[in-house]
Formats: C-alpha cells, structure tokens, sequence
DNA sequence: GCCAACCTACCGGGCGGTCGGTAGACTCCG
DNA sequence: CGGAGTCTACCGACCGCCCGGTAGGTTGGC
C-alpha cells in the first residue's frame, strides 16, 4: 500500500493523522508530469517542488526521497492499468473481444493523460532493485496475458502463425508509442487515434480469411519460416 | 565506414592532425552501450572513461563534452538508418515492396545493435536545442517517408482505410519496442523476430483481400546474410 | 499549547569540465 | 650520432556548481 494510492484514490481511508490527501495527490501528479516531460534523472527535487509552489524541504514533508516517489508512481500506475485495462479484459470470454479490449482501453487511458503510463517504462533504471523487480514482475504479467489472449486465437485459428510471445510485444509497443506522438491539441482527434491503433492491433494479428465466415482449412498460403 | 567517420568528427572540420581514429570510434562505442544501459542522465563521463581504460581528464582529450558526444551518437545512428533503411527502400519502386523492405531493415538493425538506434530515441531530451532540432527532424522525415508509402498503397486500394501519420507511427513503435525485450542470448531468433515483426506489420496495414506475395529468393531486396 | 505545514540554512558528495603538466615516440639539424 | 624541439596521448589535482537530503526552527489555525 503506498501513500499514492490513499492519495489518489478518493475511496481510500482518511489517513488519520497523516498530511492532507489532496495536496499529496497534487504533487505526486505534478511529479509525473515533470518527469514524463524531462525523464527521472534530469529532474531534479527543486524543480518539482518549485512546480507545486514549495522549498525543496518543504516538499519533503510530504515525500520520503526521490526514489520512493518515483516508485510511487509506477505503483500507481500499474494500479491504473490492472483496474482499466486488465481486469475489464478479464470478463470477455471470448478471445477476440479480450484483444479488442485490451489495446482499445489501453490506448484510450494513454491518450487521455500518458505521464504516469508512460514513466512506468522509460525509468524502470531509477529504481531501487527490488522495486524495480515488483514493477518487472506485473508487466511480465501484463505481457503474458496478452500472449495468452494471443494463443487462444491461434488455438481457434483465428491467428496468423506467430509467437505470442513476439505478437504481444509488438503490440504492447504500438500502443506504448502513441505517448511519443499524440499530442492532445493536434490535429488527431483522440476517440480516432484509439479506433485506429485497435484496428491495426487486430488486423496484425488476425488471420485473413477469419471473418465472420467459417475459418477454411489451414494455412496453405500461411508461410511459416521454421528453419 | 563514412558513416563513422562523420560521427568522430561532428563539427566537420578539416581535423588534418586528429586523434587516433580507431581509439575514438572504440569511445563513441563504448559511451553508445552505457549510454543505452544506464541512460544518458545517469550515465557520467568517469563511467565512460573507466569502460575505455582512461581517466576523465585523458577522456576529454577525444571529446568535446557530454552533449556533444550524445550528438555524435546518434548522428551516427541516423546515418545508419539513412544508409541502410531508407536508401535501400526507396529503389523499391512497388509500395508494398518497399513497406517490406523498410520494417525488414529497421527491424533487423535492431536486432543486430540496439544501442545506437534506441539511443537515438530514448534521449532526445538530453541534446542541446539546436541539435535536437536537428534529429527530430530526420526523425520526421523518416516517418513521412513509411506514411507516403502507406498513402501510395491507400490509392492502389491495398491498405485499409487509415491516416498515413498514424499508421506509419504505430508501425514505427512496433519496430523500436523490439530493443526493449528483445535479448540476442534469449529464446528466439533474430531473423524469425524479424520475420515475424515484418509480417505483423504488413497485416496491420494490408487490406484482407490482397494477397501477400513475396519472393522466395527474391534478389532486389537489400538482404545481406549475417554470419 | 499543540501540531500540521511549511521555511532558512546548511551538509557531504559527485558532477561536468579544466589546467598544467609529462612520458615517450618521432623528427630535424649539425 | 646526439641532443633539442615537437607532437600525441594521456594523468593528478583541482574548480565551481548543484544535487539529494537534513537539522532546526517558525507560523498559524484549532
């Protein structure tokens, strides 16, 4: 349990005798975003307690140390992902949903506010061994789920021949990259960016002639290069 | 390799009396593998200097400086997607040739170093304006060039109705993310990522109804045997 | 009076970068 | 052939700066 999610998470308890909730959750969100902006390490404790009107001792009435705030927000972050994206996905039954689901609402939480989601994969090396370990830990997780949603399809052959391993990867990284191009004010419009990169997502991975029609035998056009 | 060579020698100068040419490529490689373990931010000079066997001050006899170093970098990297991803794609008349070629080589770079080509990417923030103007600008141009091939195939009726721009970035990302999972000790293959990362790509952006067709031992395509 | 919510002042340390050297190979001149 | 000069390739010591972090207050609302 970590002071973000008390401090983010209105339900959480009242926290009695702690600090206030509110400004908590002001800096730990002014932080992602200074650190989304100028990466971890170029970031220094002065300029975000700067960004959130304070002295750097100041801001340490609320933070243990630059790492457990970085950690703190990769916690939250991967909270934000299990509750948006992976537990949502969990309840479609059908494999082809779940992948739907999956990017789609990924995409979606990406392009409505990328700090957090973001820093979660760019500063995995600022952390502390054994946080970083935890962080690893739930994205493997997260990577898994996806290849297994992957090989359900496959099983069904409704999917090209393909690692699932590989399959999720690539498609975790074309979701991941939208926070490196997608910029709110453009020209993009969100609801459209998030369309487009499920159909994508789908379209790589779905074999061709896997429509509503019944799927017809094999892949005797499916190359498969087994060395 | 002309490629290196404007690398070591970024300002252009005559440079008649230099250093020793080797020793310097050794150093640019060498700060290109820690910059890309470490990061930029948190890699610093002495580590560089201890990797190649030097003193910071016996360092700085080679460099200019930080900054100037990680724009040599990946100056060189861009070259090198320049001379051996573009340049090659763009004889490839055919737009889904080209497109084939074009995630083909990257992917394949990747796999074969990462460092350089991820740097490139992952530090933008650590470069003086100018030169980071510089970059992004290549960096454009290259995601012009794969969303001009995507508008090409648009207009043969072979793609899927998508915006070129988005296309091209999420293709982009599915190639770059190789460098963070892909492990050349690990359990796959470097040519099957490839293989498979090509294909995934292609199928994302292919309309179900046209067939992919690629020759067997097809000898336009810029694919050099790696030992 | 007490305690949450800050502040000023400071610390040790590591950073990027510089300075003044110098060992050794090589060259030039007498 | 010798010694003086030159140049490359480095090193030890140092500089000023800023970093993360802390000690010891002060203030204002309950």
């Amino acid at each position: 349990m970590t002071a973000l999610d008390s401090a983010l998470h209105p339900t959480g308890r009242p926290a009695a005798g702690e600090s206030d909730p509110d400004r908590r959750a002001e800096i730990y969100r002014s932080a992602a975003r200074i650190f989304h902006r100028k990466g971890y390490h170029a970031t220094s404790i002065n300029d975000i307690a700067a960004a959130v009107g304070l002295t750097k001792a100041g801001l340490y009435y609320y933070i243990k140390g630059k790492q457990d705030l970085l950690f703190a927000i990769m916690s939250f972050a991967m909270d934000l992902l299990d509750e948006q994206v992976i537990e949502p996905a969990r309840q479609q039954e059908d494999a082809e949903t779940r992948l739907r689901a999956i990017v789609g609402s990924h995409a979606r939480l990406i392009t409505q506010d990328s700090s957090a989601l973001t820093i979660l994969v760019n500063e995995l090396e600022g952390l502390l061994p054994d946080d970083r370990a935890d962080i690893i830990g739930r994205q493997r997780d997260y990577v898994d789920f996806i290849a297994d949603t992957l090989a359900a399809l496959r099983d069904e052959g409704k999917v090209l021949d393909l690692d699932p391993t590989v399959g999720a990867f690539s498609l975790v990284g074309m979701i991941l990259w939208i926070s490196r191009w997608y910029r709110t004010d453009g020209r993009l419009d969100g609801d459209q960016v998030v369309a487009t990169v499920t159909r994508m997502a789908v379209s790589a991975v779905l074999n061709r002639d896997a429509e509503p029609t019944e799927p017809a035998a094999g892949g005797a056009e499916s190359r498969t290069a087994r060395p």
